[in-house]
DNA sequence: GCAGGTGGCGTATACGTTTGCAAGAAAGTA
DNA sequence: TACTTTCTTGCAAACGTATACGCCACCTGC
């Protein structure tokens, strides 16, 4: 026995205005007498009515909804990524219509169903929009933001690391502690950031001319993964003294690895940098030197991309790369 | 220069139809012959055309969104939950909204906000819905699950886990290990599922004859936090030799600080079982007791019970518990 | 007192669907 | 053949809001 709904024309009705009225009462910035707008929102509240955003939208044909497309869920603290992406948005009126990318070839379609829904703009979160996708949402309009990747190419907004900048540091790192041979563990081939990182990590060891990339691993991804891998490596002729993962999870793996599995002491024999800053990463028992991943400041800044794109749009598109630091542990 | 949009009128057009088979033809189960229906899909599909949810949930006057409710996204592996909830929803054909709880206060007003998205369903996790509120959605008959916690009283639905059956099997598990003396550890106070561990490893405990609990504390969340806390319980002049903690990272950080701060030995001088076997209790530094949390049986449960209440209005508000099981390592 | 301007308000239409109703077509029954 | 039942189909009225347009009242400056 669902109460009857309350609409504006109730609302009308006991303010003794029209619906027009109500409306204006509740868009910010419409023409209305103080007067007028009190009265409506008095009988609103002693209705308890609450404007029905899905007809709003249907008129506007745009709904606050923000699409956010997920995927690596457990690389990288995405998770924080993806509350702090909720909390700001939800800061600034909007809402969050969220999106788990099961299958990369289904892309268009999930893009196609938050379209149905007139998302005001579109998130995407550790995934490359498809080219034709992106092209498909510049035509119409669709304010696009990808979060860690960058979409050279699509006319797509950008929020990412300094890749180049960050595999300088961290190279200089390992050559100042007189490390001689490098390996490299990446998860997944096609992260535009990290091959900046891994090319540039490989270039200044190159120059360097007393250190050298010795292994570029792909496919290394999480703790099981980093410490089969290390055990791995210790099997071949020539054995690294100092490891690079991009992510903390692997990085640890290694570790374990070395200490547990070969029995190596670390740092001593054996430096492991790993990267993203993750809870454990901190722990006495692991002490690992990363990278820290600007989380707060990469959202912020998606967040006032999209924004400024919503409100302009004509705002050029334009990808923002966030320096990082090294954080070093043991 | 967005392109035209195109509507049903549009395809009822081209096919030589009305608007009214155009809808027929996307409704399933819909009176439509067959023939027709072809058609009309073959001139949506031409003209690129996808029906308008908005336009579609005004006049159902419900949406096919979820509303997805979320606090302590870093307890427990929500990310998970999360995840799978979404995934789950996905393929049954509904969207998710996600929202994130800042403020407990202002749950009520999170809710509105999702009922003017007239929302076809709530979930929330971890979180419980003050009563007010619960009342106004049995009211609007908006079913309403909760994960992780159990709604006493309210007629929500719920999906928690049986503390009470877990409590007696930790409480077991360490009888039979000859341990004397147990601290109990927790994070927040009001969590009635870890009340019922809690209460449950009590009162065996107590009966047993051969082993108390000397501490429970309230408050210990995270590696910090069980780190200190470890340091402060082998301050006092009765110290435990078994520690349940209601979270993994909490137990975690115990580990490390007896190991490292205390120079103890695990399991020797002291047993710590942590709760959620999250990825960092199987790796190899910390082999970490604890208790599994059965994500997929929980989030399919939750789904489940909506997707009934979604089909049947006078399905009767259940409250399943899930078992779970101790992984043991050491 | 009057022309011109401004701000507040209501009327009416549009947004893109779904669906009750009734009419027509097709199929089965006597 | 006539009558009944079952399918299809289109018409038209919702669903709840935003806004272009026009009207009226009021104010300003002469």
């Amino acid at each position: 026995m669902a109460t009857k709904r309350i609409t504006s024309i109730d609302v009308a009705n006991l303010a003794g205005v029209s619906v027009a009225a109500v409306s204006r009462a509740f868009t910010p910035g419409a023409s209305i007498a103080p007067a007028t707008k009190k009265r409506v929102l008095e009988a609103a509240s002693t209705l308890g009515y609450q404007p029905n955003v899905i007809a709003r939208s249907l008129n506007k044909r745009s709904s606050q909804l923000v699409g956010l497309l997920m995927s690596g869920w457990n690389n990288f603290g995405y998770v924080d990524v993806l509350r702090l992406l909720s909390e700001r948005l939800e800061a600034h009126g909007y809402e969050v219509m969220l999106k788990s990318v099961l299958d990369r070839e289904k892309i268009g379609e999930y893009v196609g169903q938050m379209l149905q829904y007139q998302v005001a703009a579109l998130v995407v979160v550790s995934e490359v929009l498809p080219a034709a996708v992106a092209a498909d949402c510049t035509l119409r309009g669709l304010p696009t933001v990808l979060v860690n990747r960058i979409g050279r190419g699509t006319g797509s907004c950008a929020v990412s690391v300094d890749g180049t900048n960050l595999g300088n540091s961290i190279a200089d790192f390992l050559i100042e502690r007189r490390h001689r041979r490098i390996a490299l563990l990446r998860g997944r081939a096609d992260i535009d950031y990290v091959d900046d990182v891994m090319n540039a990590i490989k270039e200044r060891t190159a120059t360097s001319g007393s250190c050298e990339v010795i292994a570029d691993l792909d496919g290394v991804l999480g703790y099981e993964a980093g410490r089969r891998c290390i055990s791995e490596l210790f099997s071949r002729a020539e054995t690294p003294d100092g490891v690079f993962c991009s992510y903390d999870h692997t990085a640890i793996g290694v570790m374990d690895g070395a200490r547990i599995d070969l029995g190596l002491s670390i740092p001593e024999d054996l430096s492991v940098i790993g990267n993203g800053d993750r809870a454990p990463a901190s722990w006495g028992a692991h002490e690992l030197t990363t990278v820290g991943y600007p989380r707060d400041e990469v959202v912020e800044k998606a967040v006032h991309i999209l924004l400024s794109r919503l409100e302009d749009p004509d705002f050029e598109p334009q990808t923002a790369l966030m320096k990082t630091d090294l954080v070093i542990r043991a």
